[in-house]
DNA sequence: TGGAGCATGTAAGAGGTTACATGATTTG
DNA sequence: CAAATCATGTAACCTCTTACATGCTCCA
């Protein structure tokens, strides 16, 4: 039982759904390609902690749905109370900012503009996924027995997060601006002082 | 070429480091255990990106110090100008804040309380080593030419992303406290509206 | 005297990505 | 007419973690 599996019972737990569903859900908390679902949902229908039903669709390929099963949902209910492990975070993006002090202050502007408009355009989708929520459920998503609360709580963290990282583009590129930009050959650059 | 790869050569293009200094110093941006780093400097080594020279040490083990070469710097400068992948963050706490809807509400309360002081205490740590490097590099650390430029900015970021982690806590702690403490068995739950 | 820190390495296995494979319908 | 969406699956490969392996010093 890995993480991934125990976030697809904890998203079966909602309501029943297909290995298509499921990787689109997943997504706003766990990333995984399709070809890691599937073979995990067989395993862990066979391992009797989820069933499922084809379904035959006209005009879409057939589809199996997915639901949870007793055993599956006290499995997931034992590991809830155990301590989750630290957090994963490997981001491209922070690596080139480590060595940005080897390219231009030009260019480190762009990464960093490029870099706020993608989440800026994060943001707008969340905004309106969380819109759509509040609609739909009105004061469920705030009620903490409510099957959407979670989920509810997970798109305003990333929120929060998103409109952190912005707000730290913003202050990056303001150093940027700040420098004095007739000093292009400098003198701190000289010593060897490094962490 | 990895992403680990890169992430080595800007550590090792700010100053010659050895194996275990680099798994410390990668903590910040990109978390990676001795065993995929020590092979990884070997091939980087053998491929010419990077020189090591065998440090013999008294009353501690011997050490390799490795530097990054022209070549070295070459590939990582052109590799700056690409652009970035999309992070990858897989974080199981957010798994089980999912199926928090599962847990009663003290239960809850007391997973957020945990993960906030666990966010605490990374921001006590991270402000030293803030003030550690602007005491050692004035205002070195604001310039973008500065070996340490890139090094602050992501401390900072970090900085910041575990602030708004601890708000976030405090915001669901108050949504888990605001819940009508009476109405233990739910309405909302009756519902089957689910996204 | 036991654990943390320094220091490097290999091997096995689990986790995750990319590519191969198929195929109908809808939308721009 | 091409691309996206729905829908599932396998195989090869790369990445990452865990475990095995060694050994000295300093500190509580």
């Amino acid at each position: 039982m890995n993480a991934l599996a125990y976030a697809l019972l904890s998203m079966l737990v909602r309501k029943p759904c297909t290995g298509y569903e499921l990787k689109e859900l997943l997504e706003v908390f766990w990333q995984a390609k399709h070809s890691q679902i599937y073979p995990l949902l067989t395993k862990l229908q066979k391992d009797g902690l989820l069933t499922f039903e084809r379904i035959e669709q006209s005009s879409k390929p057939d589809k199996k749905v997915y639901s949870i099963t007793e055993k599956g949902l006290k499995v997931l209910k034992e590991w809830m109370f155990r301590p989750a492990n630290p957090a994963v975070i490997r981001d491209e993006f922070l690596i080139k900012v480590y060595a940005l002090w080897l390219v231009d202050r030009q260019s480190a502007k762009v990464m960093f503009e490029e870099r706020r408009a993608m989440y800026q355009s994060k943001i707008r989708y969340r905004e309106e996924q969380i819109q759509i929520m509040e609609k739909e459920f009105g004061d469920g998503v705030l009620d903490h027995t409510s099957r959407v609360f979670g989920r509810y709580l997970l798109f305003q963290r990333k929120l929060r997060q998103e409109e952190e990282e912005v707000s730290w583009c913003d202050w990056v590129m303001d150093i940027l601006d700040k420098t004095n930009k007739t000093n292009q050959t400098n003198k701190t650059n000289q010593t060897n002082k490094t962490i």
